[in-house]
DNA sequence: CTATATTTGGACATTTTCTGTCAAGAACAA
DNA sequence: TTGTTCTTGACAGAAAATGTCCAAATATAG
């Protein structure tokens, strides 16, 4: 079984992979090296911006960091809910509309 | 194809067929009626209590409910964003952990 | 029509959450 | 040691959420 790799684990695996430091990615990205950090461990969220430069400077799909970043955002909201699980079903039915 | 009912629509439907105003209902939940109608509007956000109450009041799951609320929120946070929707697929692989 | 009740929408202060920034310690290598 | 990166916590300001109040608009009853 795939393992299915986090927004964050993506982003530190991506910058380990091209052996980039923190400080000099947070620099590309124009952001504090701690934030960075945090975003890599989910204590903070990404935004549109750094998303956008981090798939240019690895060469991946902005398509893919973004919706592994969503996924990602939307399975912790609903993991820490009652219901959540179930609801995803719902919301899918609802998002097409 | 059955219709299905936002968060907000279906609060509303219950408190209309119960024929309940809702500075009566707001009493109830403990809050503003300006508010209960901005959550009947999907303008705020109704919280665990809110939603057990209306269970209560209106005797209807409160699954029901909170399913209905938690899917409408990721619904609207996701139809917003750009792979909104492929995302939430994505998302529900992660929930299996 | 008048009076009453309900709905609607906005304003506001307060609280909570998010964000950017800094500083200092730990780990490690040179 | 010195230099580099990583990690963590603290902090202030910005932004979003929340509770509260009020008055205009609308609907309903008498």
């Amino acid at each position: 079984m795939q393992k299915i790799e986090s927004f964050g684990e993506m982003l530190r695996k991506l910058r380990e992979e091209n052996e980039m430091p923190l400080r000099k990615l947070a620099a590309q990205l124009d952001l504090d090296q701690s934030t960075l950090r945090k975003i890599e461990r989910k204590e903070r969220n990404a935004n549109s911006d750094q998303k956008e430069k981090n798939a240019k400077i690895f060469k991946v799909s902005k398509k893919d960091l973004q919706v592994n970043f969503l996924s990602d955002k939307v399975a912790y909201e609903l993991l820490e809910e009652e219901f959540g699980v179930e609801s995803l079903q719902v919301a899918e039915e609802k998002v097409k509309y």
